[in-house]
DNA sequence: GATAAATCAGACATTTTTTATCCTATTTAT
DNA sequence: ATAAATAGGATAAAAAATGTCTGATTTATC
């Protein structure tokens, strides 16, 4: 019932880029750094950002990644979405003809609803507010202030 | 982020024996036929909820399980919780310490409220609203009658 | 054009979690 | 005593998650 830890590095990832601003091209190697980030592992999640259509992936000598959406845009629930692909509480919501109890069962009805009602609230969570008067960056990343304080 | 198969399987189980009434004893092998659970794990799982004291375990011949919580008192939260223990989204939340960023970070608000706000949801799910006007069983547990026309 | 720095993409490895099952012991009605 | 039922620890099997390795590709720069 927990979020992967993909998921989380994908967030710190959007954190990130929605700091630096839209269209910012940030190397992979700095963000790995900067938000305690498996390089490598960095690299396929932003593969799925990328299809997801959030970030572009440049190659080459200074490549990196730039956001695409505004921060405004930006939500917890796409970045979530895009890695774990869309979110779904139970098996039988996903599969109802599988279980055969799902129109019926009145569980399923609360489980719907607890499913709305946290996809809505990750979708009212833009990356703008969740950057603004809140460090991103852990105490001890120093070097963060290249970024920021440029 | 899904919902495991032994809650799942939990639920069933609580939704025959709220359909049965407190007290009432049923055995274990009745339970996992009726409900599709294989009935080896089902003990692993009738343990769990046991001990947070939600089912009463009976042994020996004519032994099996009977529910300790009235139905209108027994809810979704409770039962799931029982299982796979308390609910976090993620980690950060589970370990703030280790994370660092939690108290300053606006990511850790929202899902907190996505915390309570599920959990607070499975808390108004009591067992006794999810079985009224609904059956509890696939169409093809014949036997089932047995049990609800006595 | 050659080189070096960067990412891509698929395959592979490792670890963790989940989902059971096996088997012996224990309990209890008859 | 016996037989039917569950307990509980060990173990197995499967699935998912978390990375890592390696060769290919892209691109700025010399």
């Amino acid at each position: 019932m927990r979020l992967s830890r993909a998921a989380e590095y994908a967030v710190r990832c959007m954190l990130y880029l929605s700091t630096a601003g839209k269209g910012v091209l940030v190397g992979r190697r700095t963000i790995a750094r900067e938000m305690d980030i498996p390089e490598q592992f960095l690299g396929k999640i932003a593969q799925q950002l990328a299809r997801a259509g959030l970030i572009e992936i440049i190659q080459g000598v200074k490549g990196g990644f730039r956001l695409v959406v505004p921060p405004d845009e930006l939500t917890l629930l796409m970045v979530i979405e895009a890695v774990i692909g869309e979110i779904f509480l139970n098996d039988c919501m996903l599969w109802p003809e599988s279980c055969g109890r799902s129109p019926v069962c009145k569980v399923h009805v609360v489980w719907e609803n607890a499913r709305n009602q946290l996809r809505e609230t990750l979708r009212k969570a833009t990356f703008s507010s969740l950057i603004t008067e809140s460090p991103v960056l852990s105490p001890d990343a120093h070097s963060s202030l290249s970024l920021l304080n440029p």
